[in-house]
Order: C-alpha cells, then structure tokens, then sequence
DNA sequence: GCACATCAGTGCGGTAGCGCACGAAGCGAG
DNA sequence: CTCGCTTCGTGCGCTACCGCACTGATGTGC
C-alpha cells in the first residue's frame, strides 16, 4: 500500500568518500576504519591481510539501495558507520523489516551461503559509511574453511535468531514494544544516543501505520524515555526504553553477544 | 498465555522404530528409508557411505520435543515422514512458529553454524519417522567443506527465507491467509492431501487464538477447500486453496526449489 | 523573509483479532 | 449405554490498529 521507500539509485556509481556527516547519523567525521566494522576486526591478521586490498570504502546515503530483491549480489558490504535494513516489499507495496545489519555484521550473506540472491531488498537505513568487497573474493576467503568462514557462519546463526525474533514480535507485540526494541537495535548499531530518521521511515522498516509509530513515540516522549523532532530522535533514558521493550530484544541480543562475544562492545 | 504444547519427555529413550502409524499422519507403514530426506537423498555415494552407519532411525511421536530452548544439541534429524516445528515460546507462554522442517531438510542447523544451541524449541508437529546422526558425525561432514557443506548451506539459506516470510506473513496476513499458507506448507512435506492435527495445535504454531482458526477453518470448509473433522484435515481443492493464501507461501516454495532443485518432487 | 515541502500530531469510523464463557458434537473406555 | 474427555462451534464486549483526511509546526531554498 504505501510506496514503501523509493528506490535511489541501484548501486550505480561510486560515491564519494566523504561528507559522510552530510547523510547521516552522528558521527563526527571521526577517521573511519574497516575494522570498526566488528567482523572485519576480529579477523585474524592473515586473513585480514588477504581481504585488505579488496576493500572498497563506500559511501552509503539514507534510502540507497543495495541489493533488489532477486538481484545478483555483486559485493558484499561491511557497514562501519552506516546501518542497513533487510527488508521485503510485499507486491502491494507494502513493507516489513527483515533485520537489520550494523557494524556487527555483513550485507549479503546469500553470497556464500549459496544462494546469490535473496528475495528482499537491502537499503540503508541510517546513512553513513560502509567497506565493500567484491563477492569474488569473499567467497573465495569463505571456502577456505578457515576463521573467516566460521566467524561468518556463526554471524549468520545470529542474524537468523534475529529474524525469528522479528517474526515473534510482529506476531505478539504492540506497536509500542516494536518501536522500543527497534530504536534500541539501531542504537547498538551506532556509537551515539541519537537517530537520524522520520516517522514515517520507522514505519515503513515496521511495517505499521505512520500514526502508530507517531503515537507510540509520543507516548515515549511524555514518558522522558525519548525525545523527537523532525527527523532527530534522542534517546534519554535507554534503561527505560529497554524496560518497556519486548523480552525480544534481549533475546536478539544476548544471542549475538553468545555467538560473537568480540562484539560486546554497546 | 496458552499452555503451548506441553513438554513430554525432552528426547530421552529411543522410541521403537515401528508402528510409526499409531502416532500420526498418514504414510501407509511404507518401507522408510534415510533418503526419503530430500538433503540426505541429494548427497553423493561416498558422502552418503560415509554418514550412513551413524544413521538411526527415530519415531516422532506427536508433540515429541527434539530441543528445548537453549537446549545443547547432541545430534541432528533428518525426518523422512514426519514434520517437526521450530517455534519460539515466550515468557507468558505464548507461541509462535519460526519455520517447519519436513523430508526437505534438517533439524539442528546451529550445530554446524557454530552456536550449538537456539533460542526457539524444535517439536514435532505432525507425526512420523525421522532418522538421526549424533552431532559430531555432522560436523565433521561439514568441516571436510565438500557436498554435504554446499547443500547444508543452501538448505540453511531456504530455510532463512521461510523466516524471513513468516516474519513477514505475521505482520500483515490474516489469519485465514496464514492458516493457508501452513497448511500448504504442511502439505508439501508430507506426500498425502491429508494431515492429523488438531485447531488447537495449528493455532499454537500460528500464535493465533484458537477460536481463530476454527472460524478461518469454517470458511474454507465452507468454500469446498478443506474438510474437518476432530482433528482430521483433508484438502479437497488444493490450487484453491493457494489462490487463497498470500504471497508468503509462493516466495518460499520458490525460493526452496530454487536454491535446492532436486526436491522439486511436490 | 517568504513560499513550499517535509514532518508530526489528531480525530473518526471501521474491523480483525483477542479473551472469555458456554454449549454441542464426536469418540473411547468401562 | 453411559460417562467423560477432547475437539469444535458460537456469541459478546473490548482493544489495537488500520485507512483516511486534515491541520499545524519546522525547516530549507530561492
């Protein structure tokens, strides 16, 4: 039903890497490394120095679109900065979040899972910086076996759990619950108390009404647990807003600190 | 809230392996064999020769719980005619179905991924055979990083989709939509146009109320789809009931038949 | 500094699904 | 045949969320 975020341009040409701030969330142009990206950083200095030479900064600006859904991946991304969401456009037009993909993670896991493609879409979510590296390469570093495989397996079994967490929560709990665990996984994601983002694409990503995350978030507001204005959302108490989330964030997390436990920085 | 299928014995003494009728749904005590799963029947002679002696049959009795949440794994099933649910179960006790396995795939994908363990609970859902292979046989397989490695991953990539979808189908599909689409799902693992399953159940795995899936059921039945009767579901017009369902249940079946195209029995 | 586009807030009728409570129908055990 | 258990059908008030329409605020570009 809705038009559910229009596509930008497909990922045409390179942009720029700079201005970061330009796009997106609060990060203060601070000096951006791979290996901010928690995957890349916890490779091990042999594979670290194979995968190197293939990184390819990326600016990455709200709404660009990664992959379509059933496109041929042809890279891979490492988000640093930037966060991305998976998510499926229903033929109507209408949206649901999949997950979500930070600097814990990895864009395109269906490259080495096999696959090649998947059937959503990838679109960045919260502007920023992300590395890329052709799927050749990864794939190739994957079939190693070695640690590079394994850490992305293991990857992998957590963005599963996150899924099927989100498929609980869309079953189960309110709007509310939704919006609380949702801006908590996006705060994990960056290394600030503040989004850059409007209502309207917090609905979209939740596939609700637009009025319904209004609501909830003014309900938040009065509560002191959050404070919005116009595309900016600060989170005052992040404790509280934890509290009146759903048991699914907690799940979600604990998981991924379980799998990846180099990761438990947030 | 509900009481959610209560836990018999977390998979403790073999089951003898006959009489798999008494237990549940329709396959006519034909001769069972391993390779009646799909994943097992695709693997080639010297992996097949390998992991066949670490092979043992199973009876899935209804309700039957493989893991409990959290539950370490000791081995992986391969169900042949039995159909087994991966479902998440809240605090309050309430439930929703994260994915179904069936003759198409395997139960325990955490154990090669890495984890060993998950969050969601594995339960039989519908009666039957199943054969298993203690962990470590499976790992190893997988670690050779060979055929059974390939197709584990393509396996684990459908079975990510059928998440992703059901997250999806959770969010904005009726119930009568939904109870469609599982009982298609349902179907599509067993080789019969009939199941053995009580409203009851079904509304456990769908997280609805069971009220719900009577009334849901009731249309269908009205509309010459379906007929029930205490815990006997047949199907009657089965493209009709796709045409019923939303576009959940097709994403997935192609997405299944795509990435493992030697299933393409049903 | 004004115009316009973007974002957020609000009201209102409609409805799908919930929780609860009860009753009827099938089926098995004795 | 009868009792009792399981399974299914139904009614009723309630709530969360939807779709729609419109207004009011807050930037942003010219």
């Amino acid at each position: 039903m809705k038009p559910a975020l229009g596509h930008l341009e497909p990922d045409s040409e390179p942009f720029v890497d700079s201005q970061v701030n330009e796009f997106g969330n609060s990060m203060e142009a601070r000096p951006d490394s791979p290996r901010q990206n928690h995957l890349l950083g916890a490779l091990p200095p042999e594979e670290w120095d194979r995968l190197r030479p293939r990184m390819e900064p990326r600016a990455m600006p709200l709404g660009h679109v990664l992959y379509e859904s059933g496109d041929a991946m042809r890279h891979v991304y490492f988000p640093t900065t930037s966060i991305v969401s998976l998510l499926y456009v229903m033929e109507d037009g209408a949206s649901a979040e999949i997950a979500i993909v930070g600097n814990e993670g990895i864009v395109g896991i269906s490259l080495f899972m096999g696959g090649e493609t998947t059937p959503s879409r990838a679109i960045v979510q919260s502007g920023g910086q992300a590395y890329r590296v052709p799927g050749h390469y990864l794939k190739e570093e994957f079939y190693r076996a070695g640690p590079m495989q394994r850490l992305l397996l293991r990857y992998t079994q957590a963005l599963i759990t996150q899924m099927a967490q989100t498929a609980v929560c869309n079953r189960h709990h309110s709007v509310e619950q939704q919006l609380c665990r949702w801006l908590l996984m996006s705060l994990d994601r960056l290394a600030s108390n503040q989004l850059r983002m409007t209502q309207e694409l917090i609905a979209n990503m939740l596939g609700v009404r637009r009025e319904g995350v209004t609501e909830s978030a003014g309900k938040l507001q009065k509560l002191g647990l959050i404070e919005y204005s116009r595309g900016t959302i600060t989170v005052l108490d992040r404790s509280a807003l934890q509290a009146h989330a759903c048991e699914c964030y907690e799940v979600v997390k604990k998981e991924f600190d379980r799998l990846l436990p180099w990761v438990t920085a947030t």
